[in-house]
DNA sequence: CAAGGGTTTGAACTGGCATTCATTCTGCTT
DNA sequence: AAGCAGAATGAATGCCAGTTCAAACCCTTG
């Protein structure tokens, strides 16, 4: 063990033994500095940290009645084993973070030794990182169903199959390539390389996937980093996308569109999943309505977790159509 | 429904709601007022009441080090499945406390439907209530193991069974008698009742028994009720006794001391419970180690939840005797 | 060894939160 | 219907926590 790692330690008790005291015993910041020896910044940071990190934990375990009205109606209509629906955040901005962590929450239930896990990815994924629950000695594999990003600034999101393994002690298969090649010719080269090759044969066989889905907003994963020209987000709106899953871009129906852009991405074809024991998707916010429903057409999930917005939506659709067909 | 059920549902989606702004969206209690159009006291009164509830429950989920040693060395010594130590608390008198809130989440892990759950009472267990999670729909039974308190102010904790059926939704079995009887004749007399040998039938197949120890000084739950004169604690002490367990009293080498309250006692006998599937023992706190030390022998529980100061204790002793056979 | 950037640290400060107490409201009794 | 007790409420106050910024530290690099 190296120095860092010890230092590490260190500060993993240190940080343990401060929530602890402030969390749980109830004492104030400056008690806590006091008898502890630190100074009270050390101790607001200390905190800070601890709970970015996970290491202190909030959940509210309770639901609000229209939601969980919704989320009966959803699973009835879709067939889901589950869903999960969370109230209409009061700042838009934080969906994809809340739907993050309540899906953590979930993925710490239901993930168990021997499983194969599938992952995508995207911002809602990676804020479900701190709500999962450390592991240990368990026989998890984790594969990333895409390509990855080169050109990133701060947090990578395709990081997220690597962070997770981390977590949960579990090895690790990733894709060494980029998510969208420069042309179908390099995509065909990459996809027959052995490591992907051995990507796709596994994904075929998943215990459980995790997905979300894309838009075609200024705010989506693809634009903010410049994976697709702004010319080409124009055209695949053209041609009828309104998001992508696994950056495959899907129309309103749930259909894989026929566009060159589809035709350069490196990561396993979503119809591929049907072979998978439990798929979950995560995804929600007004501007990702339309390409949840396409992808609740496309994956047939089982697990769903939205926002109350988007589940409204989607069941006063089901209604409709449910009554048209009478 | 009545008016008042109607009034609690409303005020629990409330603050379910104000839980969520506050702690998932890092709201301002003051913002939280004004967007919801109530006055920040109330805001401040929900989170409260939240809390403590158990509508919120925060975790730390990181261990200190040393306190993982110390349960794998007790897990190894006692044979036992499972240890949790938690870490000597800064403030002696909010042990029990916070043993019992580490116990609940651990309870929420393990318990699942179909069980036939046994129960003692005591501070520390009734503590644990609130980091239990609600359920439904499960198949779960509960029966409490030992007679009630008659006079009692404030939260009683013989309660303690039926306010976890009322948490898990599930069916209860109590005991409608003194956990002392005036005498031995009155104590036959009522163990001769149908609905209690009901529960002592039951107690002999559990699946999962959860118990406490008290211990003999003024704050144990059996002076603090005055459950016993005086007198007859100082007459159980001569004779040995260090504590009880399900108020039978034991010495510190797991005997049942023969004493003539122990005759007067309504109660499972712990030998009964060697059939539990699961039996766990959560207690701590200096003043306990010695009747911790003895119920360990007569329980020889399955899984033990306790605090770092007994936890030593109990590690020094087994590791002398461990040498000493050699 | 010195210089530089980056990170970590602690002190002051601002804003938010919890406690207290007087008041109102509600439910219950007479 | 009036009176009472207990709980719920809201305003005020003092303490506590989070932000900010400058100084110190560490690690890298010339």
């Amino acid at each position: 063990m190296d120095k860092h790692a010890i230092q590490n330690e260190l500060n993993d008790d240190l940080k343990t033994k401060v929530a602890w005291l402030y969390y749980l015993e109830g004492m104030t910041q400056d008690q806590i500095s006091k008898s502890m020896g630190l100074s009270r910044s050390r101790v607001l940071r200390f905190l800070a940290t601890a709970r970015e990190s996970g290491i202190v934990q909030i959940r509210v375990t309770t639901k609000l009645s229209y939601c969980i009205e919704l989320e009966r109606a959803l699973e009835t209509h879709y067939g889901l084993e589950r869903c999960i629906v969370i109230p209409k955040p009061q700042n838009a901005a934080m969906t994809s973070e809340i739907i993050g962590a309540v899906l953590g929450a979930y993925l710490s239930e239901i993930i168990t030794g021997n499983m194969a896990i599938g992952l995508g990815w995207g911002k809602t994924l990676s804020a479900s990182l701190p709500s999962i629950e450390h592991r240990e000695q368990n026989d998890i594999s984790i594969l990333s169903m895409l390509g990855g990003l080169t050109r990133v600034s701060g947090v990578n999101p395709s990081e997220f199959a690597w962070r997770l393994a981390d977590r949960l002690s579990a090895e690790c298969f990733i894709m060494a390539a980029p998510v969208f090649a420069p042309d179908p010719r390099t995509r065909e080269a990459l996809l027959s390389h052995p490591g992907i090759q051995e990507i796709f044969h596994r994904a075929s066989q998943l215990d459980l996937a995790i997905l979300s889905v894309g838009d075609l907003s200024p705010f989506s994963t693809v634009s903010e980093y410049f994976l697709l020209e702004r010319e080409e987000l124009a055209a695949l709106e053209r041609a009828g996308a309104v998001g992508d899953v696994l950056c495959r871009f899907i129309d309103a129906e749930g259909n894989i569109i026929d566009h060159p852009v589809n035709d350069r991405v490196v990561a396993v074809d979503p119809r591929d999943l049907k072979g998978a024991r439990k798929l979950v998707l995560a995804s929600g916010g007004w501007a990702k309505y339309d390409v949840i429903r396409g992808a609740m057409k496309l994956l047939k999930p089982h697990v769903l977790v939205t926002d109350e917005l988007v589940a409204e939506k989607l069941t006063a659709e089901a209604r409709l159509a449910g009554t048209a067909t009478r």
